[in-house]
DNA sequence: CGGAGCGTACCGACCAGACGGTTTGTTAGC
DNA sequence: GCTAACAAACCGTCTGGTCGGTACGCTCCG
């Protein structure tokens, strides 16, 4: 039944989103009451899905990681054999978030400030060694995956500290990381 | 004199290097008590110099970024007349910074902190919209421009998520960005 | 079929402590 | 002696977390 009154998954998958857009308005100092109410649920009933404020928040960022991390397999060129597939998927995914520009910045603030909650910024941590690890097995000239990595970090936070970045620059940059990520040897000056 | 038991100045140094100790610590969740007591100061002395959090964040901030550009002027070589001399100098300042492991992880913290707070984050806005500015009157290719100082700054955070980076990888990314800082042409393929 | 029993989902009042900011008082230096 | 630099006690508010209780929905037995 969908119709349910209580229905746990429906309830934390609210109490997430609440919890998303509260972090974006009022910070790292979001209250979980505001939260609760958000998600139009009791704190009591927040407290009983997640046991405390650090919980939710690491809830929160798994989510965002997983997102991300399904965005990059959707980007995956199945015509595409070539070394680097998974990098240029990787870019493509970082871009096509840029662009809903709406979204940019509240993105990038939410993890942000995510950050600043230890657990989150430990599973922070782990996500990025596994997205290293991954990459590195895909045929790319090490010096080529870090720079593209490092722009596509840059063009990510990019938007917290100077809004919301322009179509034109977006699509300048996002080709030439493409082209980057494409060739196979190391590139000098 | 120096050994003055009252100076305004010296209070102020020592009330924003403990607010930079504290809030690393403690995240954006810092006390003004915790920051008064790691300055050897009481609350009300904070509070006579910053009347209020955001005020004293702010002035923290601003210290940052005032470092930072001092950092990059200091690294303009005299000897070095060709296009995109200053952009050399922000990469630099950049990866001198992220060198000194110990401050790395710190420094970005304290960043991303304090991107949490209204009025920090607005001046972040300013001085980041006065480097494009001042870097695109370099000459260089304005698409090189944006790759470089996008890789910078996600260097600069990648601290953050990953924790420190191995001084290899440092070195050769470094070295690869001024490279790409060099040349005036377009990169393309 | 039905209703008793039970576990999970959820509610809402409550509390102890902390925090930002104010006020009032004291002392150093010109 | 007057002002700026501090100190210290204080206050109202808010927050994370707890707790006792309620309502829903399933299951299982008769």
């Amino acid at each position: 039944m969908t119709g349910q009154v209580r229905d746990a998954v429906r309830t934390r998958r609210a109490l997430l989103d609440a919890a998303a857009r509260a972090v974006v308005v009022h910070g790292a100092g979001v209250s979980l009451d505001a939260v609760a109410r958000e998600a139009g649920v009791s704190k009591g009933g927040l407290m009983h899905h997640y046991r405390s404020k650090d919980e939710l928040m690491a809830a929160l960022a798994d989510d965002l990681f997983d997102q991300f991390a399904r965005a990059v397999e959707d980007r995956i060129d199945p015509a595409d054999t070539a070394p680097g597939r998974r990098l240029r998927a990787y870019v493509r995914a970082t871009f096509d978030d840029l662009e809903k520009t709406q979204d940019a910045v509240e993105q990038t603030t939410l993890m942000a400030t995510l950050s600043a909650f230890p657990e989150p910024a430990r599973r922070a941590q782990e996500r990025y060694r596994r997205w290293n690890r991954t990459l590195a097995e895909d045929g790319v000239d090490p010096q080529r995956i870090l720079v593209v990595l490092r722009a596509c970090d840059g063009a990510s936070i990019a938007p917290l500290f100077e809004g919301p970045l322009g179509p034109e620059e977006l699509a300048g940059t996002r080709s030439l990381l493409l082209a980057l990520a494409t060739g196979t040897g190391p590139l000098v000056g």
